[in-house]
DNA sequence: AATACTTTTTGCCAAATGGCAAATGATTCC
DNA sequence: GGAATCATTTGCCATTTGGCAAAAAGTATT
């Protein structure tokens, strides 16, 4: 829990009868590599931090090409938001992709925490939206330039991931083949 | 200003009084094609609501290129979210792409609101938070994809968007060359 | 250690896209 | 109406990337 707390009182206080408060509802669980947190068809129905591993979120393109949208690494928020806040069916697979340890919530715990205690929307809105923020900030630039330059961006991004998790992952998230993405690696060195 | 209040009214609730004080702080302003309502270099000091026209946000690459990270159309809030909150300089030009009709709130002014007026913060991070998933979700696909298969989804995403702004602009926004898109035009009809 | 399995690299060729420059088309301004 | 300016299209060729299949390297299992 340690973390979690770290994490959160980076954007807001909390007392230590919050925190426990907060400690009761958390769950500790292990998500192996591979599993999936929320799936494509489901309502999202947890809000997840990582404390240690790797998750990513993808889907399955129309020609059936997986496609990874990003990488939440240690220490963030993992929640398919849209299917969380509305309910509806998400169209996204959250999965690790190394194994997990994660801290869960359920939703009905999750909203007595938002009603409970003062502030914790405001803190949970400044961590969305930072998460919101930085995910546009990474996806931009991928557009525009080459497959070299995206790889080589993906790396200042995520310095922590490259070296734990298949290129293949990598490939679908940089829009690359993994045979492409492979000489591209080699003609970086 | 009733665009601005039917916008506002579908993320939390507004009495008159409330919609009164707002209008007291809120000016219209005129934004001629190609002018800037923010720029790289500087701290974004205005909160806008684009009444009529579009505006797109744009940087430019290392190498010179200039790369549209999206357009803003009508009816939607417009603010260098990132610029605004923690005023640090921006690295994005917000700019006008067509003759524009802004209504806008100062810095100081938008915060007297955001502390007067009882959940005027949860609807505004309401507003913010769907404005920054929209934006994940229209920016995602655009990496995995050919150049065809993004500007067909542009042409979805933005259908009032396409004639009203130039060739180039959307090129920039697709990570394409004015002549490619060109070509892929052609190609589609 | 040998086998099976998964991941990564490589070769070959085709297709998509970029770079550059010129031609065409549209718009504005006198 | 004609000149000047700006936006779009097109031709030509070089470069990048994809598709597919096989080889090589790495891991796990017995």
């Amino acid at each position: 829990m340690k973390e979690l707390f770290e994490f959160m009182l980076r954007f807001g206080n909390l007392n230590q009868q919050q925190m426990d408060f907060i400690s009761s509802k958390a769950v500790k669980m292990q998500l192996p590599n591979n599993a999936y947190f929320s799936e494509a068809g489901k309502i999202a129905r947890q809000v997840g931090f990582v404390v240690e591993g790797i998750v990513r979120v993808c889907y399955y393109s129309n020609k059936g090409e997986e496609v990874t949208k990003y990488f939440i690494e240690e220490n963030n928020l993992v929640v398919d938001l849209e299917s969380f806040d509305l309910e509806i069916c998400s169209s996204a697979y959250v999965q690790a992709v190394t194994d997990c340890t994660l801290i869960v919530f359920s939703k009905k715990d999750w909203q007595e925490l938002l009603q409970t205690i003062v502030g914790f929307e405001t803190m949970v809105n400044k961590i969305i939206s930072r998460a919101l923020m930085q995910k546009v900030e990474r996806r931009s630039p991928l557009v525009t330039e080459d497959a070299t330059t995206r790889y080589l961006k993906f790396l200042e991004i995520y310095p922590t991931v490259v070296n734990r998790i298949p290129l293949s992952y990598i490939a679908s998230y940089l829009g690359v083949t993994q045979s492409s993405l492979s000489r591209i690696r080699k003609n970086i060195r």
